[in-house]
DNA sequence: TTGCAATGAACAAACGATTGTTCTATCTTA
DNA sequence: TAAGATAGAACAATCGTTTGTTCATTGCAA
């Protein structure tokens, strides 16, 4: 067992309020030269350090922060964990991680048991719109980030990016590309990334002359295999799609899966268009044209909000939007879209 | 704030310690029928729950516990840190991710602050051989498990794969192919994983009657730039390798990223096989042919070892060794090996 | 020598729970 | 009816810190 404050007390032959203040440098501490140099030694020699939990119970502050994000598996998770982790470790915070794989009912699960054992903080990346969790987050007052999704447009602390803006350029990229018939793997519209970046999809698509065609939304979800099923959907049609914008990297990473399934080339045949910018995008080939988010200053940025309202005791109402940036890659390469060679589809369809 | 115990006592006019053992079943407790509904229509009507701070110090047990690696961003701690929490969550516990970057500095300054908060137990990850930090967790008495790296042949919990036979089916794999020159992008010898899957290598080697040439060794480390450096170093050699063999998948996505750059083709100039098989080796164009171990069930196995210690109290010697397995894909493809088409470097060789 | 200010350190009350022990009625039983 | 058993709940110590307050010395001035 490690040594505590009593132990060395009766070592030293003073009192143990005695010892503590000569380890925190308590500035009202007025001490013999001697015995302090006594009591240095003695802390010194034993290594001594203080009992997080009794020092938690005490202070009311554990310097435990919570990530709760849907799963770390994804890579996108991961940056941003990181981009956390870097913001809060040199604050002396560690950082307790939960996936919640998409449930709300996980994430409450989670979220109670973190408030049990009163972590100073939570950063949630898998909120969804109007989230009885969030409001269950802001009524017990813990201090709280949102980033990547938000719950409520005006109030709620949030760290993200411009997804309509986002959703738009991606959308507007494949339109100048020559693409006409644009198909969207979208997330729930219950999730704000989900309801944007297709708002954004459309807002292209309107603003480019572009007809709508709702049969060329499918809800893909996040994930690898959503988007291989939606995009195996969508090329699957009569008049299937020359190109496809995904609502995440990992979604783009299925259809790239399905295209190549069904034996169709990209992007001679399907252009793709991402978001996020994970490392995984830039090394597919050929490279995903996507929307770059900066992943790690999110969590960095994170960090930073949460930690500014737990310091000053006040809920923040802060919001720190990154703005998103196109990269172009192979995916969408010149000279392949439907101006260059007409795609199947569209060819069969002149007969 | 949370309502606690003695407010509780208050409003029904009862000693907090009946409160807390109506709320904890205790089944010592005697007590009149009416006044226990009461209570515990108060304590759901509060939604009581515990301080877990102070619960933690009373009981001596936080069901914390922290997991140390050298990045999350690494796809193959992702998938372990799910393992963990899908091992260690139903049991009650939260887990604290800690990255190293593997520095030896940040794990042990990572360790001191985990042990400060009294974590149940550490999962090391992120271990070197005869590591002091190791033997310093075994001084302070705390439950720990070593996973996919040991540290100390004998004395600590491990779970992992047999490295060396892993090292030797990736190699020999690759003589079996045709391969006379075989590289290896080797991790350091001072972590187990680096050093055996090395050994494994080299006995492939002798096992096969290929000599050993120290010049196709080169050291990559376990990312993708190391990856990439190393394997760049390789192909300029005069008599390049036609095959190489990478400590982990990471380094081989390197390896290919080097391999593209310098216009050599995957398979046909340089076969290569990767470890671990994380998700992004079956993405690769082509696939990437690499060791297969089962990631989530490391982690899965090592939540297991660690709360068995936890709840015996007994520090275990425990040792889950998997067998890795060998997953052929494109990146070795049969006929396109050197007895198909002798490499560039080879052909130069014979002038 | 008395009085008062420094000085140096002990005291004690939290923080919020858990749990062995003790106390006080009430009820049996002889 | 007195003694003992039992039910029902209070008491109190403890986990290891932190921090406002109090207490004893000593030193110095009057």
């Amino acid at each position: 067992m490690p040594v505590t404050l009593k132990q060395l007390a009766a070592r030293a032959r003073v009192h143990p309020s005695t010892i503590s203040r000569v380890a925190n440098h308590d500035p009202r501490l007025r001490i013999a030269p001697l015995t302090r140099q006594r009591i240095e030694a003695l802390l010194r020699e034993t290594e001594y350090r203080p009992n997080g939990v009794a020092r938690g119970l005490k202070l009311r502050q554990t310097l435990v922060l919570a990530v709760v994000i849907p799963d770390i598996t994804n890579p996108f998770f991961g940056a941003l964990f990181r981009g956390i982790e870097d913001g809060a470790s040199p604050r002396g915070y560690n950082v307790l991680l939960c996936n919640t794989d998409g449930s709300p009912q996980r994430q409450q699960s989670h979220l109670e048991s973190l408030h049990a054992r009163r972590v100073d903080g939570v950063i949630l990346a898998s909120s969804f719109l109007k989230d009885p969790t969030v409001r269950w987050l802001r009524h017990q007052h813990i201090p709280y980030v949102l980033v990547n999704r938000y719950s409520d447009e005006a109030h709620d602390p949030f760290v993200g990016s411009d997804d309509l803006h986002g959703g738009r350029i991606a959308t507007a990229h494949l339109a100048e590309r020559g693409h006409l018939r644009i198909g969207h793997l979208a997330g729930r519209p219950t999730v704000s990334t989900g309801l944007l970046r297709r708002r954004g999809y459309l807002a292209a698509l309107t603003e480019r002359g572009l007809s709508i065609d709702p049969g060329l939304v499918a809800e893909s979800g996040y994930t690898e295999e959503g988007g291989a099923k939606a995009a195996e959907h969508l090329l699957s049609l009569d008049d299937r799609p020359t190109a496809i914008f995904a609502v995440t990297d990992m979604a783009a990473v299925g259809a790239f899966g399905a295209a190549r399934q069904m034996g169709l080339r990209i992007p001679e045949d399907v252009a793709i268009v991402g978001y996020n910018d994970i490392p995984l995008a830039s090394r597919m080939v050929p490279g995903l044209t996507t929307v770059h988010v900066p992943i790690h200053e999110f969590g960095a940025a994170a960090a930073r909000l949460l930690l500014e309202q737990i310091e000053t005791g006040e809920p923040s109402q802060r919001r720190v939007i990154f703005n998103p940036e196109l990269i172009v890659r192979g995916s969408t390469a010149v000279g392949a879209g439907p101006e260059a060679r007409p795609p199947v589809a569209a060819a069969l369809a002149t007969e």
